[in-house]
DNA sequence: TATGAATGAGTGTTCATTCAT
DNA sequence: AATGAATGAACACTCATTCAT
């Protein structure tokens, strides 16, 4: 708002604003994620962030807001953790790369994935969030799926959108587990486990049934 | 009324304290479960139970005391379904079963499941209630598939402790799942595809590798 | 409602109100004097008791009334104190053999008086207790002295009423210290060498022991 | 308005926190005064005050935080009024100046000393605080009365400790004996005449007067 | 722009008291 | 008379948000 051009306070960069909310992203994200969205408070995020809480409402309208942006960041996070990871020649090594990327924000404590679920039934900017999050992950995946058949990689028997939709739920599923208590490692041979029955197996996935 | 010369009084109707502590906690869950454990006052409880605060108080401790033993039981609850579904001789029947039950939990939004993940990290009781539940579960199929192969009706190769994991992960993968939109029927499909996956395969799951 | 054939409960002796109020007033007291009278709720007299909260209420209208019966019952026992210790011909024995009376309660915990002079201010009832001690004990020690003095124990030179508000307020201040940290020895020669100060005449506080 | 160059910010007026806490520290201190400890709510203050009740929570961190400080102040408060009162040649000058400045606050209704004391059995902060006290009043009495001994205005028979825990002692059961009912003029006689007693060696409680 | 003091609605919890049984 | 479940009025404390400086 406002500054014609070159207002008071130029504010060195161009984009300096867009740093800031960067920097406060990250280190909310932090403080989400150590203590939870409703127990932390606008001041535990300014004081880690060696400002003041009004500072805070200089970028974002709401804690809740806040929230959102952040949700929105991580979803987009996952989405380039599965594109980056399922990528190159083999199919086992990208799941394996892609679990242990997984894992590794879980022990870190980076996780605001059930602080988000518990959110969205009653906020749905968030709801939205983890719905098309969904979506887009599927297609991450359809697409590289698609891609392996087109190489030759992959029979074509497979059915790329149910592989998809089993590995995200499998992906989930294990998440969740370690949250439970399974071992990082047990947690491993679950998921390469089950990647491959479903993408090595002499059946495509959407043809199981036999009986 | 009553009792003709016992103790110092009836104690009313007897179980009486046990009864309210049942409604409570079943309106109670309601509530969580609608608005969310965060968002729900101890008035709402009261207000729709047609109470008095106070009256809560005399059958539990804080709202974190009410809490806990809503997970507790639901917890149970989850176990119970699974040993109540999980029988008969038809494997895959037991499968479906047990899924169309959790759905229409879901549907009902009878689903806690997020709350308590969400409150674990910081509540050492909702925490060991939420690991428990995943050793308990995890016993409940693994006899399950034991008596499967005693009975000649699963493959001696299944290994029935990773197989157990890998249900137990897709289970929570895709009630997750429906959280995200997917529908009712692909959510069905994605877990009967992974149960035959798992269990109707040629490989065991333990030794699904094979490179 | 009940006990078949000496009806509700033919209570024993007549009298019986009066030896339930007596036991109640001698619990609560304690209970006020352990963990204050704020912070002592009826629940805490009741469960002492052995008895429900409700029972309390037949025998006294109101925390507040409860308090103000031992109030007043202290104050009497205060009196009583005096009465009893201030007797026989050695003087300094008697001033001796009060002060370590009220040190043992003191000592055993049995000290509203605090209590009553901070609810004095906003309670009427409490206040007339408190200012009604006051005058008797006056009342208790002037007539002790003027006795002394007509058996020609003690100069008539002294004025008993200077002398028993001088005593009382030593007495008060004696005890006060003793909550303010001093020993019951160093307590208990302040006393004795006030009481020396303002009744034997000629030693001063500094040297009124020979040894 | 305030700091040119420096630091990212003026700190508004400097030292105007410190203000603030005075402000409230005196406003409370009336207020508990008046009507008492426990039938003081945070609110009562803040109306006073005219500010909202959060306002108080950024000065202290709690109503017990609050009458700590406010009991520590009463503390010293004490210890100046002896010291500044027991200055100067005339010994018994000083020791009405005292009483008088102390009758008035009583009169003032400035009297927190049984509040303190009725919470201090559960409260160790304010424990510490009165029995601290007792030590400091006592010091400053011993100092006084020492000083006397040198400049020859006094007995060297006399012993400074003994004296100065009677004269404690004595002032506590003046004071006390004002809120039973005594009268201010009853008051300051009968702690003069305890002071002439303790300190000016031969003359007898009742007759110190020449009236 | 940043600051941080102030607001004020809200929330869990307590407890003296009542009353149906 | 006794019980103890229920009431309901408080109350301490919190925190997202605002705004004067």
């Amino acid at each position: 708002m406002g500054a014609p051009e070159d207002g008071p306070m130029p504010k060195v960069v161009a984009g300096y604003k867009e740093e800031a909310k960067r920097t406060i992203l990250q280190t909310a994200s932090e403080v989400f994620a150590e203590k939870g969205y409703r127990d932390t408070t606008m001041d535990d995020i300014a004081k880690r962030l060696g400002v003041s809480k009004g500072a805070l409402y200089q970028y974002f309208a709401s804690k809740d807001e806040l929230f959102q942006v952040i949700c929105g960041a991580a979803a987009l996070k996952l989405e380039d953790m599965l594109r980056s990871s399922f990528t190159g020649p083999v199919l086992r090594e990208a799941a394996e790369r892609y679990m242990n990327a997984e894992l590794d924000r879980v022990r870190r404590g980076q996780m605001l994935m059930f602080e988000a679920f518990a959110e969205a039934p009653r906020n749905p900017v968030i709801d939205r969030v983890v719905r098309e999050n969904y979506v887009a992950c599927r297609k991450v995946l359809v697409e590289f799926l698609e891609g392996l058949k087109e190489a030759g990689r992959m029979k074509k028997s497979v059915d790329s959108d149910s592989a998809a939709k089993f590995l995200i739920a499998l992906r989930h599923g294990v998440v969740t587990s370690v949250f439970q208590g399974l071992s990082r490692e047990e947690a491993l041979k679950v998921w390469l486990d089950g990647f491959d029955l479903a993408l090595s197996g002499a059946s495509s996935s959407g043809a199981s049934r036999k009986d």
